[in-house]
Order: C-alpha cells, then sequence, then structure tokens
DNA sequence: TTTAGCACTCTATTTTTGTCAGTGCTAATA
DNA sequence: TATTAGCACTGACAAAAATAGAGTGCTAAA
C-alpha cells in the first residue's frame, strides 16, 4: 500500500470514530490537498483491496474489519493521556492502602465511566490456587460454615445444614486433618484427594463420616466453580454509543453482558500473550458488532484480565493510551 | 362504585394486561351484555373519577395508576399457579442440600426467566450480626487476610500488605484478644469497642500497633459498607416487555438496574410489613414506569425481601400467586 | 496523474392522503 | 330511568408521494 493510501486509511478511519458517519471524499480534500475526485479513485482502490466499505452505491465509506485491524496494526498512535483523565487514575494507583488487584478493579470502572464503554475484570479460575487452611465454625446446634482459604488470598464460606446429632467434634477433627494433610494441594485436585486420603481415614475413625465427608466435598467443589471474580462495569454506558441506539442491538447486548458464560469468553479467547491485544467483530468470540481490547497481567501469582468492550469503532487510540498507562502504574507497584 | 363498574375495571385492567392496547368499548359489549354505548357511558364514569385514562380523546381507555391500585386491592385474585411452573419451584425447595436462603435466590432466578420481569433478592444490611470469629491468616511474608465471620453465617475476607518487619505472632496475639473480648458485638458496633477497649491495651503490648490496629479496622469497616448481599436476575429480561420497547426507556432502566444505591431503594421503601405488598409507578421510588412486588421474610434472624420488577400493567394475578406459593414454600421449610 | 463536470443512486425527511378504531352526544326506545 | 342506535368528529397510524442532499463513478480535458 502507498504511502498517501495509508494516511488516507487513517484519515478515514480516525474520521470515522469521531463522527459516526460514512466519511465522503470532499471531507478528506483540504488535508490532502487534493480535490475530492483524486480522494474517490484512491478510496475506490482502497475498497477494492478490503480495507473499506459502503453502505449503499452512493454513500461514503466506512472502514471494514480488516480496514480496522489494519488501523490498530500500522497506523494508529497511542495517545498521551491528558491530564485529567491522569488525574483520577493516578489517584488511585497512589492509595497504597489499597490492594493493588482492587485498585485495578476500580480503575476500570473509572474508564469505563469516562468513555461510555463497559469494562471487565476477571479473575484467575482459581485453578492455580492451593489449599492454605480451611475452617469449620459452628454458629449454632445446626448450623456450620467452611470457610477456605487459598495461598492467593482467595477465601469462600458456604453454609451447612447439619444432621440432628452430629458431633461438631468430630467435624473438627477431620477438618484438623484435612489442614494437617492437604494444605498445598492444587484447589482443584482437593476433591480428589479428600476421597481417596481423607475418606478411608474418617472412614474407620467417625461415625457420621458420610455427613461430614459430604460437607467437606462440597465446600471444596463450591469453590472451583463460582464466579465471584468477574466484575464488569458500565454494562449500561456502551449503550450510549449510537450503534446500539436501537431495540435489538440493545437487547442482544444487554443480555450478553448478563451472562457469565459470554463474559468468560474474553478470558479464554485463543491466544496468550501479555500484551495489549485487540479484538474485533467476529475475531471477539462474544459478539459481532463490538471490539474487545484487553491486556493480561499476573499479579501476585494469579492471572488476572483486563478488557474494554466497546463499538468497532472503539477510540482505539485513547483506550490503548489508557491500558497502557494502567500498565504502567502496575509494573510500577509490581516493582516496589 | 357499583357492582358492574367494578366487574368492568376489572375487564379492562386484564384486557389490557393481556392486549397492552387501550382497550375499547366494542370488546367488552359480549362481556357485559350490552352495547358499546353502555360501555362508554360507563367508562366515562370511571374516567371521571380517575380508575381511567386516555391516551387522546378518540382512544381506548388504559388504567391510570389509580385504576391499578383499586384494581390490585379490591379485584384482583391471585392465580394457582399451572403444574409446570409449580413444578419447576418445587424441585428447588425440594432439594434439602441447598440452603433455604440459597433456595430463595435460585427461585427467583427461574421466576424472572418464566416471566420475563426483573427479579431481586437483598439480604438484610448485615447490621444486625455479630461478630463470631476473625481470623488472621499469613498468606506469605508480606500479606495477611483476614477472614470475619457473624453469628448469621455471613463472612467477609480482605487482604493486606504488611509493612516489612510486622510481627505475625503479635498480630495473632490481637486476633486472640479481638476473639476474646468483642465476640458477640453487633458487627456495627466493632469498630467504636475496637478502639475504647482494644486500643489501649494493645498500645502497650505491641510494638507496631498502629499498622495492626488499622487492619482489624479495616476489616470491619469494609465488612459494614459491602453490597455482596443482592441478587438482581433477569434485568434484560424486563427488555422483553412492550413497554420498554425503545431506546430512552431501555437506558434509563438500565442505568437503574445496574446502580445497587438504587436497588437498595426496594427494600428501604417506607413501610415494613411482611406481606405481598405492591407498588405502582411513583410510588415505588424505583421508577415512575414500573412496579415493583415485594415481599420480606426472616430467615435464621436475618431479614430478607425479594421483589419483581415489572412494568405498571404487570401479570398481578400470576406474580402474586407466584410469591404466595414460595412464600408456602419457606414456611413449610421454616417448620421444619 | 489530477481534476472538473455530469448523470445517477440512495437516503432521509417532510407532506399528503386514506383508513380505522374509538369517542361523545343526541334522540329515540324499552 | 336506563339503554341503545346513529352520527359527526378525532387522532393515530401507515402507505405513498414529493423533495432535497450527499456522495458516487465515469469521462474527458488539463
Amino acid at each position: 500500500m502507498e504511502e498517501r493510501q495509508k494516511n488516507l486509511l487513517k484519515a478515514i478511519v480516525e474520521t470515522y470514530i469521531k463522527t459516526v458517519k460514512p466519511v465522503g471524499s470532499k471531507a478528506l480534500c483540504a488535508k490532502f490537498k487534493c480535490s475530492s475526485a483524486t480522494i474517490r479513485n484512491e478510496m475506490a482502490h482502497l475498497e477494492e483491496l478490503g480495507y473499506l466499505e459502503k453502505n449503499h452505491i452512493s454513500s461514503g465509506r466506512i472502514p471494514s474489519e480488516k480496514g480496522y485491524k489494519y488501523y490498530v496494526e500500522n497506523l494508529m498512535e497511542p495517545e498521551k493521556l491528558n491530564g485529567k483523565d491522569m488525574l483520577k487514575l493516578q489517584t488511585i494507583f497512589a492509595n497504597n492502602e489499597l490492594q493493588l488487584s482492587d485498585a485495578i478493579t476500580q480503575c476500570m470502572e473509572i474508564i469505563s465511566e469516562m468513555t461510555n464503554y463497559t469494562s471487565v475484570v476477571l479473575g484467575s479460575s482459581s485453578g492455580d490456587n492451593m489449599l492454605l487452611q480451611i475452617n469449620v465454625i459452628p454458629l449454632n446446634a445446626s448450623q456450620v460454615v467452611a470457610v477456605v482459604c487459598t495461598d492467593k488470598g482467595h477465601v469462600e464460606n458456604k453454609t451447612f445444614n447439619l444432621k440432628e446429632g452430629t458431633d461438631l467434634s468430630e467435624l473438627a477433627k477431620v477438618s484438623e486433618l484435612v489442614n494437617k494433610r492437604l494444605v498445598g494441594t492444587p484447589i482443584n485436585e482437593v476433591s480428589e484427594r479428600l476421597e481417596l486420603e481423607i475418606k478411608p481415614i474418617i472412614q474407620k475413625q467417625i461415625k457420621q463420616y458420610e455427613t461430614i465427608y459430604h460437607i467437606f466435598y462440597d465446600a471444596f467443589s463450591d469453590f472451583v466453580n463460582n464466579n465471584s471474580n468477574i466484575h464488569v462495569s458500565g454494562r449500561a454506558k456502551i449503550f450510549e454509543q449510537p450503534e446500539y441506539n436501537n431495540v435489538d442491538e440493545m437487547k442482544r447486548l444487554a443480555n450478553k453482558l448478563e451472562d457469565m458464560a459470554f463474559i468468560k469468553k474474553i478470558e479464554h479467547s485463543s491466544d496468550p500473550g501479555d500484551e495489549v491485544k485487540i479484538y474485533i467483530g467476529e475475531e471477539t468470540e462474544f459478539d459481532p458488532n463490538v471490539t474487545i481490547i484487553r491486556k493480561k497481567y499476573t499479579i501476585d501469582g494469579e492471572e488476572k484480565t483486563i478488557a474494554i468492550i466497546g463499538p468497532k469503532r472503539m477510540d482505539y487510540q485513547r483506550i490503548v493510551g489508557l491500558l497502557n498507562y494502567v500498565d504502567a502504574e502496575i509494573d510500577n507497584r509490581k516493582g516496589e
């Protein structure tokens, strides 16, 4: 592609991002110091190459997915934050009381607020967490709460109703046993080891071993399947974007943004890579009509994913700029 | 109001609920065995009394808020569940493994699914919870997680970064002290007693008492302000209702349904009362264009609120029928 | 290689027109 | 006195027609 064509594509993408209206040839004359006919010729060429599209035969051009892709990979220059935005984010990271992971969550909330896109923070699925401690705390004669804590500091709890006559001291005994034997086991292998190592022992020593065994079993299996580590902010913010300003789009998006199974797809999407990744339209596996910008981190040994969901016409420069800034702040904190 | 007028109002409300179209006089001739002119006369009368409204001079009538109110208070007969709905709910309550409060949450999810309304479950704001136990679990040299458990079985946790050289054994000492002294204290008074009773003691005995004091203080104050006890399901379901089938309504509702401060209003709305309460339009304090049907329970000593959010033209018979059924199941479980 | 000029295309908006459901009122009727 | 038939009128809604405007592709000249 020739230099002028690149510049033209860049100008068209950036104009469209701002105006949300198909870009016509006249609008770019001044910038390129040539007549609209020349621009039209170049546009026709870019369309042939698949970087531009038309809504109908006599409309201006809009970028195709391929066009956006070329833009973000070759033409875009991430933006420096403006002072106001930077100040807001700085304030969050400056607060040393705040755990880094909480700072990130707050940060993404603010970014959603600032940009009118939806933001997502996904904690790791805790598969690589290891059991650190389980406590079984009696609430009253018939209920106990089991609290499981992992080496990465995740805590889950579950309340159980006891059958009448369950012996609390036996519960305590098993709890002690589990803490002695299974600490350090990856959390998703605990169930297995419970079955193989603990069950045989308590089977002999404990009267109501079935009930008690179940309590432990359930406490752990719940841990593995929970969703609590997902934060979505600004689900409604994205509706401010003109491309979703119609009932069907809104319904479709609202449904997807509510469905955790869909949100989780953002994390799993094919490639790993810890740099800023941009998925456009079909690539997102989430919705053909959005762009998702994603970044993964490892914090305290745990993987964390942050992502922005917006229209394909997302303000790439700004968002990438913002995420780069967040990145720098995180590195900064980790370095300490 | 005369008998026939009551019947007419009832017929109009129920027809409008089904058809979502202003109800004309002809449509009711057959039912009332009289001419449309007669119906028109009666309608005019009901309108004078404020029970009916017109969109414009020559449209059919729709119920006013006052009309709905009269309907739900005097005319409506709650519906018996159909077999299919009942079966779904029964299955949930029949599962004795499930904690009652989890069963209720699941139940409300299903109801949202069945009815295309949004459902809400609000746990109590844990003000009457008392401290049962606090554990401070070291994760590594520089981090600990504090786990607070209340007598009602609520658990919250928070991770803290330690300053270098913090003595873990001192932390354990304070933790023991708190557990000895403050167990049984209402959770929102703990901070105060921490200040008055614990601080003076540790001030003398503990070197880094400031750091350590802060950990405990923060662990408790976080507990008091958290939102985790709110479940909203079917935020997008309500968009299926034709009254919200336009962009502005959808945006407004989406924003409110996302905002926990707004959701919490449902619980606080003026009167207590543990029977099924119906708030219509302006009364809801949530949005003038919805109805909220609400029921409060006390379960294991904690207050719980369930609510359905739908259009003012909500299917009152069905929803009240459903909530009555849920009510019966809960009573049934509590009785055990 | 660039550009002016022109015919053409499609959208979007406004205007016009017709249809229809429903009303209120009056006068006749049971 | 309550009911009803009849009629003129209203406003929403939908389809059709008219109009304006932005933008294109192509051709021929610079």
